[in-house]
RNA sequence: GGAGCCGUAGUGUAGCGGUUUAACAUGUCGGCCUGUCACGCCGAAGAUCGCGGGUUCAAAUCCCGUCGGCUCCGCCA
């Protein structure tokens, strides 16, 4: 029999398959989704059919006539219509894997819509499959359920965040994608310009200058969930256009920015998942949680707090010690719960994570059971050895790192350490949920690239007013009215009290290497804005993206975003970006130097 | 720009110099089957081992290059 493909009209879906429930029983619905799986029985075909709200079983009766005959030629993923009577199922033959299992429905009528290829993958969850092939039909991955769940998380949590502003009398208002490349920051993607040859417009990194005019502008609370562009390398966390929940506020303080923000999490994560987050929000200042966590972004789910004996160590018999001590470094470590047990290949490994992130060397004690067992043990006297043993808080099973180096050094790698030693040892519940603001920023770092100071934040935070005479003498040590909010050690989202006052703006530059006519020339628009009366403002912008990640626990933010790209920035469904015809680049008055070679986004296979 | 891992029927894997006509599972196709739900049973088809070059009597297997995917460093105010 040849396939007959069928009109949907006259037919009006009536239900979803995974609303129904024994309370709809005797009920005539119409059906209407894909075909999820099809067991045939030669006498009896039962088809799982599948639509956005999950599966219910039809079946399929030889008596049904027609509807049995077109259910022996369906195939998985035909998209049909059914027609039929809610029924319990018989006796003995409930599902109750099935959300719908308690129930059936009977065929009366089916018609096939549309026929479907036979899919690369399995339309189902948990699927082990290159994620290529999922990029390249991503249609289908994204028919898969738990693919569904997050996208109307996604959603879920959007509208969330909007009900919440709203209430908080905000006004989402829109910025332009076709803006002006300014310095600073990440590089810009381009666009040219037809009517204007040899100019470009770029997309925005982010819309901070716009918002912070719409204070100028008088809107007062303004906040946009808004596409970002950034022209960098890819990571699991990081797309070239992802989404931000980007906010400013006038006639606010930090304590204001702060506590609306906690509130705005605790509301959607009750909303979305259900999740009651406890507020306050604990807060460490950058110093605290680089010295404490060897990081500006600190995992809070466990302990294993980074600690200091730069001050015993001093004038010990271990050279490496005693010198990074007197070169003004640190010597910290960390003490490992049930560490003492490590195998020398173990010890190994955490020496190599230690020396690619930038140490020269793992020192290690193992306090085993009355003896302590370490390569450096012979540098110290019993006492000296009791003594470091006690200010690292060591207790017997316990294993003693040690990094020696300066301070940033030293953070960095016992911070890695602690990030593998907490995966390792399972030191957390991966279900838990642990926020945490970081404040107190510096203001500036000095860039040896560039070989001047560059923003932490960016050029427009205000510096803490307690710091401002440290600006003309130290500027390193002037902290920043900045903070990021930290979530499982991911960093969420970042924001700052700006400044609106223009001899605090001019010196700012001026640090930044900035010429008055420079600054005027990159940022002439927004400071000249700044002269018309501007509100004392600020705000903070989050990575959506991430959000949705740690929300869904997924552990790349391309499982978050419908359409994402590969780590090499191209689409594999549409094998974006492309060449284009020569009378396209014409138009725009621009000239390539290269040609891509031998391009090729299909996965090998035709 | 750099480091690492991966690439074998549609899919997921095995094979890692020679008893291979490249194996297994699943899917696909055909037949049988009236209570299955990862249905079952029988049968069949399906792979230029990502691509190019080299070493060798002999390469899916070793080497080099290249393309693609992933993770990380640099980069990301």
């Amino acid at each position: 029999m040849d396939l007959v493909v069928e009109s949907i009209s006259g037919l009006h879906r009536t239900h979803c398959c995974g609303e129904l429930g024994t309370i709809d029983t005797g009920k005539e619905v119409t059906l209407m989704g894909w075909v999820h799986r099809r067991r045939d029985h030669g006498g009896l075909i039962f088809i799982d059919l599948r639509d956005r709200s999950g599966l219910v079983q039809v079946v399929c009766d030889p008596e049904a006539g027609t509807a049995f005959k077109k259910a022996e030629e369906v195939r998985n993923e035909y998209v049909v219509a059914v027609r039929g009577n809610v029924r319990l199922r018989p006796e003995g033959t409930a599902n109750p894997r099935l959300a719908t299992g308690d129930i059936e429905v009977e065929a009366r009528e089916l018609r096939i819509l549309n026929p479907a290829k036979t899919p690369p993958f399995y339309i189902e969850d948990d699927i082990a499959v290159d994620e290529a092939l999922r990029l390249r039909y991503r249609y289908l991955d994204l028919r898969r359920p738990e693919m569904q769940d997050i996208m109307h998380l996604r959603y879920r949590t959007t509208r969330a965040i909007r009900d919440f502003l709203d209430g908080r009398g905000f006004w989402e208002i829109e910025t332009p994608m076709l803006t002006r490349s300014t310095p600073e920051g990440a590089r810009d993607f381009l666009v040219p310009s037809r009517l204007r040859p040899g100019e470009f417009f770029a997309l925005p990194q982010s819309p901070q200058l716009f918002k912070q005019i719409l204070m100028v502008a008088g809107i007062e609370r303004y906040f946009q969930i808004v596409r970002c562009f950034r022209d960098e390398d890819l990571r699991a966390d990081r797309q070239p256009e992802f989404t931000q929940l980007d906010m400013e506020m006038s006639f606010i303080q930090r304590e204001d920015i702060l506590n609306l923000v906690e509130e705005l999490m605790a509301y959607v994560f009750r909303e979305t998942l259900g999740v009651e987050i406890d507020l306050p929000l604990p807060r460490l200042t950058y110093k605290e949680a680089i010295t404490r966590y060897g990081t500006d972004k600190p995992d809070l789910r466990f302990g294993l707090e980074i600690f200091d004996v730069s001050d015993v160590v001093g004038g010990c018999g271990f050279k490496v010690f005693a010198d990074a001590v007197a070169k003004g470094g640190v010597v910290r470590g960390l003490c490992v719960p049930g560490g003492a047990g490590f195998s020398r290949r173990e010890l190994d490994e955490l020496t190599q994570q230690a020396v690619t992130s930038g140490a020269k060397g793992l020192a290690w004690m193992a306090l085993a059971a009355g003896e302590i067992r370490s390569p450096i043990a012979k540098f110290f006297t019993g006492e000296g050895l009791q003594e470091l043993v006690a200010r690292a808080g060591g207790r017997e099973g316990e294993l003693l790192l040690f990094v020696a180096d300066n301070e940033t050094v030293a953070a960095s790698v016992l911070g890695s350490l602690r990030l593998e030693l907490g995966r390792r040892l399972h030191l957390y519940d991966p279900e838990q949920l642990a926020f945490t603001w970081v404040t107190d920023f510096p203001l500036l770092e000095y860039s040896p690239e560039e070989k001047r100071y560059v923003a932490v934040h960016h050029p427009f935070t205000m510096p803490m007013e307690e710091d401002w005479p440290l600006l003309d003498i130290e500027p390193l040590k002037v902290r920043a009215l900045a903070y990021d909010l930290v979530l499982n050690g991911v960093e969420l989202g970042g924001g700052s009290i700006r400044i609106h006052r223009r001899d605090i703006q001019e010196k700012m530059f001026s640090l930044l290497g900035f010429s008055p006519e420079e600054a005027q020339e990159k940022f002439g628009f927004l400071l000249e804005a700044f002269e018309y009366g501007t509100p004392p403002h600020g705000g903070i912008a989050f990575g959506l993206d991430r959000m949705i990640m740690l929300m869904a626990r997924r552990d790349t933010i391309r499982d978050c975003i419908a359409f994402p790209k590969t780590q090499s920035g191209t689409c594999l469904m549409t094998a974006a970006p492309s060449t284009v015809a020569p009378e396209q680049l014409l138009e725009l008055h621009l000239k390539t130097t290269a040609r891509p070679a031998g391009k090729q986004y299909s996965t090998g296979k035709a």
